[in-house]
RNA sequence: GGUGGGUUGGCCGAGAGGCGAGGCAACGGACUGCAAAUCCGUGUACACGGGUUCAAAUCCCGUACCCACCUCCA
């Protein structure tokens, strides 16, 4: 069965045919670093990296790109208001955005382009479209340049909307516009108001170049005229997505073959804004969670399915997890560790190839968790080790691999040491326990598994004697 | 006004004409000194009203409610 995915465009789930056999170009909108990352911020990337994943266990060699925005009007009014420098800000919030990338496990992408570092392309596509007739500079002396909506026929078609049914912008500032509808590709520096390193030299004087251009540009130089697969958040269909896919076709370049949008993450039946309050974002989340149960949690739902964030659910996921986690455990006791070359389970192919059913790909990871739970109970080891190889392997696939180096928290070995520490102390209550059932003296053995359970050590009787965990 | 999406059991969350995805929780059983973990079992859910069909959560028509986007929000 060949890999399916479901194309904003057409609205149907299609084959996924590559340009180039063998390889798949991929590009997506990273973010507007301007504020803290949250937990939606974070799904889109969690989405699109298991995309990246899934093609790469399919074999193809993927060249993923995704950007930054590291100029825009919001950078500029947050920065003014923290009394920092716009690139400070923006600086400051990609590294907070990196470090929840970390803490997800969300692998890098082949580059991540910044929007300041491509002014140049950027240019050059702007006065691409100018000659062709596509795009031109505001009459009114602003220094914009934009591209002419009326000038495109297919304008609208990703979203299948025509000119005429969109609501005019109501800020009513047509500045030098022909049409109300017509967007910037490049902004003409408001001297005065807007700091002088934000401003780059353009054939129509200073500036800054608009949202949309960025990925054009970016998109044209690391992946080419045509590429695969272009992705982002539903939000971005129109009008980002609209736009950037008008301007490269108007430029003559075919630009992406499927649009690929996830869903959003909401609270309180409340969009995921930015002007919320902190409490979603991704390190005040990780103060109660382990990364790698949200990831559970985020690839647990489709990424077109809309998601009601709650800690409720988030809590159910985490066990959920566990319950696999678990079972690695036992199994990796059991075997002495276990292999690198499991072979994904057939269900599990066929939901990731189905438009990357990951709800069903888990399912599928459950199902062979149990059989394997099972081959513990009855002891068949060799069958034991290709299950958990298995369940491993498909793990992997989805960023879930509890033994992956990503989910080491860099803290220099304390924790090993930690471990290695409280492992002595409880070995020694464990041992005073034991005698105490040996003895039959059950109140003092389960005073002391009360003492340890208060601890936050949680305990276990195997056939191979007690096994201890953190509750 | 235009465009798109949604409403599934106690909860989360799949499915898209015919065998009750999976997880969490609950209950019963097995195992256990008791637990824990694990396994086995237990649920007739698909917003509402019609229709099509041998068969509808799934297709069609209508209704209600919710959500997103409509020029710089993942």
């Amino acid at each position: 069965m060949t890999f399916r995915l479901y194309d904003t465009a057409t609205r149907e789930v299609r084959d996924f045919v590559p340009l180039e056999e063998g390889k798949a170009g991929l590009y997506v909108c990273g973010l507007t670093v301007q504020s803290e990352p949250h937990v939606g911020h974070v799904r889109s990337a969690v989405n699109f990296d298991v995309l990246q994943r899934w093609l790469r266990h399919l074999g193809y060699d993927v060249t993923f790109i995704r950007n930054v925005t590291d100029i825009d009007d919001k950078i500029l009014i947050k920065s003014a208001d923290q009394g920092l420098a716009w690139y400070q800000l923006a600086y400051r919030m990609k590294r907070e955005l990196d470090q929840a990338y970390d803490d997800l496990n969300v692998a890098p992408p082949t580059y991540e382009p910044a929007a300041t570092g491509h002014v140049p392309e950027m240019i050059v596509l702007i006065e691409e479209l100018i000659a062709k007739g596509h795009a031109y500079a505001a009459e009114d002396g602003s220094g914009d340049v934009y591209f002419d909506v009326r000038s495109w026929p297919q304008y609208g078609e990703l979203t299948r909307q025509r000119i005429d049914d969109m609501e005019a912008a109501e800020d009513a500032d047509p500045r030098g516009k022909r049409d109300p509808r017509d967007f910037a590709l490049w902004k003409g520096q408001k001297v005065g108001s807007e700091p002088d390193t934000a401003a780059w030299p353009s054939p129509w004087g200073k500036g800054r170049p608009g949202w949309h251009i960025e990925c054009s540009a970016m998109a044209g130089k690391y992946l080419g005229p045509a590429f695969d697969i272009h992705g982002g958040g539903v939000d971005l269909r129109f009008p980002h997505h609209e736009n950037e896919l008008a301007q490269s076709r108007a430029a003559g370049r075919p630009f992406a073959t499927y649009w690929m949008h996830n869903a959003w993450i909401t609270t309180a039946g409340e969009k995921m804004s930015k002007s919320l309050g902190n409490s979603l974002t991704i390190p005040a989340v990780l103060q109660k969670y382990r990364g790698i149960e949200l990831r559970y949690y985020l690839v647990a739902a489709h990424y077109r399915s809309h998601v009601e964030f709650s800690f409720e659910a988030l809590d159910e996921a985490a066990a959920g997890f566990r319950r696999i986690e678990n079972f690695l455990d036992r199994a990796a006791d059991v075997l002495g560790g276990i292999g690198a070359h499991g072979i994904a389970c057939a269900d599990f192919v066929n939901a990731m190839d189905d438009d990357l059913g990951t709800p069903a790909a888990v399912a599928a990871i459950h199902e062979v968790v149990r059989e394997g739970n099972k081959l513990l109970g009855s002891g068949d080891s060799p069958a034991l080790r290709g299950n958990a190889a298995s369940v491993v392997a498909m793990l992997d696939v989805l960023g879930l691999n509890p033994a992956d180096p990503a989910w080491r928290t860099g803290t220099g070995g304390q924790e090993e040491k930690l471990l290695a520490t409280v492992d002595a102390l409880v070995a020694g209550v464990l041992a005073e326990r034991s005698e105490a059932r040996a003895a039959k003296d059950f109140a003092r053995a389960d005073a002391l598994r009360d003492r340890l359970h208060a601890a936050g050590v949680q305990l276990e009787d195997t056939p191979d004697g007690p096994k201890w965990s953190l509750s």
